[in-house]
DNA sequence: CTGTTAATGATAATCGTTTCTATTATCAGT
DNA sequence: ACTGATAATAGAAACGATTATCATTAACAG
């Protein structure tokens, strides 16, 4: 394994922090669906020197990386998480825990196309979020 | 036609009001998805008499009702528009100027369903939204 | 080592939304 | 019509999430 000083469009570079791998490492590690102010409380209760800034900008950046799935619950937070498939997925979220299941959806991309061009309407993205109880949680309610 | 007054839980009224109906019919006519502070900023122009506290209650109260749908943007703002069907839907918007259309989604909701009962979730909700740009604004992009 | 400069992080600002609360206005009962 | 009880209003302030500012710190190429 190699650490790499990264090429950005104009000679500049990007340097590798303590911070930068404290936020990749918090988002490995927890298991569900968490917001900025959950990842940057997590990661000081380790003892981790960070600012609440800098795990803002990192998550924008791993986020346009596609390193990280965002979300947004339905209160309109945004949350975060680092998933297995690079691949198109959406997600099945505990409103509870935050845990997650990533689903495929072929059915809802081919679904999403075919009614935007029924439209006419072009640049067409789509956001699926399920939430729900996850097993553990759902024995709560009756 | 006849002006009514509702009843609640405990014999409380609901009263109708000039700004409530303001509301109700900035909605009627505006053809789009809106933010709250457009319509206030709509009503204002209009020369309403209309607090924003006053736009978001009856705009919570409406929704609630299931006489308007409230999506959220890309951004987390939630925006509010009456449909004409008021059976469950989604809504394909266009991101410059908020038209929208209405989809019906009998794959996705069944999708859905089978997803959630795979991972044995409960009480699952689904949010599905569509944005892009409509004929008219497809046009200026290249 | 050292200088350059990207990265950091505390603070302040912003934005959408909600709460607080004194005031106003609706409407049922006269 | 009048009036009293109280629902509804609206501005101000509070709020939580996010972003911008900017002086300070620390990577890392040389």
């Amino acid at each position: 394994m190699r650490s790499v000083t990264v090429d950005h469009p104009r000679g500049t570079r990007v340097r590798g922090t303590k911070q930068a791998s404290a936020v990749a490492a918090a988002l490995a590690s927890l298991p569900g669906f968490r917001s900025a102010q959950e990842i940057h409380a997590e990661l000081r209760r380790q003892g981790e020197t960070v600012g609440l800034t800098t795990v803002y900008r990192h998550l924008q950046v791993l986020s346009e990386q596609g390193v990280i799935d965002t979300i947004r619950d339905p209160s309109g937070e945004a949350l975060y998480r680092q998933c297995g498939s690079t691949a198109h997925h959406h997600h099945l979220t505990c409103r509870e825990c935050g845990r997650s299941v990533e689903v495929e959806g072929r059915v809802v991309e081919q679904w999403a196309e075919r009614v935007a061009a029924e439209a006419g309407f072009t640049a067409v993205n789509h956001t699926v979020e399920l939430f729900g109880l996850c097993p553990d949680h759902s024995a709560a309610r009756n």
